[in-house]
DNA sequence: GTTTTATATAAGAAAATATTTATATATAAT
DNA sequence: ATTATATATAAATATTTTCTTATATAAAAC
């Protein structure tokens, strides 16, 4: 059947998309610091010691895979962009071979 | 304490390159296969539709995290390579963003 | 008035990964 | 004899990811 198929193709597309936004030393301390204490994209920056730019690009990509979300938004004046805060979603990934061959292997009925 | 710092550091770069070697379709696929049943890199190759040399570079990578693991060698002629069968080694890979921060967070003290 | 706080994005450069092609070797099957 | 099985690696190319630099905007602190 053609959605089942389709199914597991997004189940496949997810995972590898949320191990390539784990797949990071930068994005994993950003998780550990948010962890600790949530805090607004400047500040994560200031603490990792990375430019503001890298910064936002980095937690874009937590944000897109939902492994990080805004928990509050401050208006700041007319045309500015809102000041946001950042916490690591909860997330709980379990990796086993078992697990990926649930997600991975061939389903022949499929195709 | 020196050897704490450097034991951390080694336990940050090992999660990132199990993660960097488990977020690739092509070698979540062979976890995958050899979940289902264990064969040898040629054998895997057809399987995914893959050309020997990639499917050699991606086992490697796995070999290398101790996510596959050769289970059987078997002789052939003098001079020639042995044939490997192989099979997925027994990891269990748990993250949610309090393992992260265990992991990745600063420990001041250390430094 | 200059620096710091705070956002967002585009463009380009640099680095890392992924993939193909080519090479070498040798058995077994057709 | 040619194709399929089976290994391994190097070199070159292609693609993706990462990072910097530049741009824009504006309040608050010093």
């Amino acid at each position: 059947m053609a959605w089942r198929c389709v199914l597991s193709e997004d189940r496949r597309e997810k995972l590898v998309k949320t191990l390539k936004a784990l797949a990071n030393p930068i994005r994993l301390s950003m998780i550990a610091s948010l962890a600790e204490k949530p805090k607004h994209a400047y500040a994560l920056a200031k603490e990792l010691g990375l430019s503001y730019p890298l910064a936002h690009l980095h937690l874009k990509g937590l944000r897109k895979m939902e492994l990080v979300q805004e928990i509050e938004e401050k208006r700041r004046a007319k045309g500015l962009p809102t000041v946001k805060t950042y916490a690591p979603a909860q997330f709980k990934l379990v990796l086993t071979p078992e697990s990926i061959r649930d997600i991975f292997a061939e389903k022949k009925e499929d195709e």
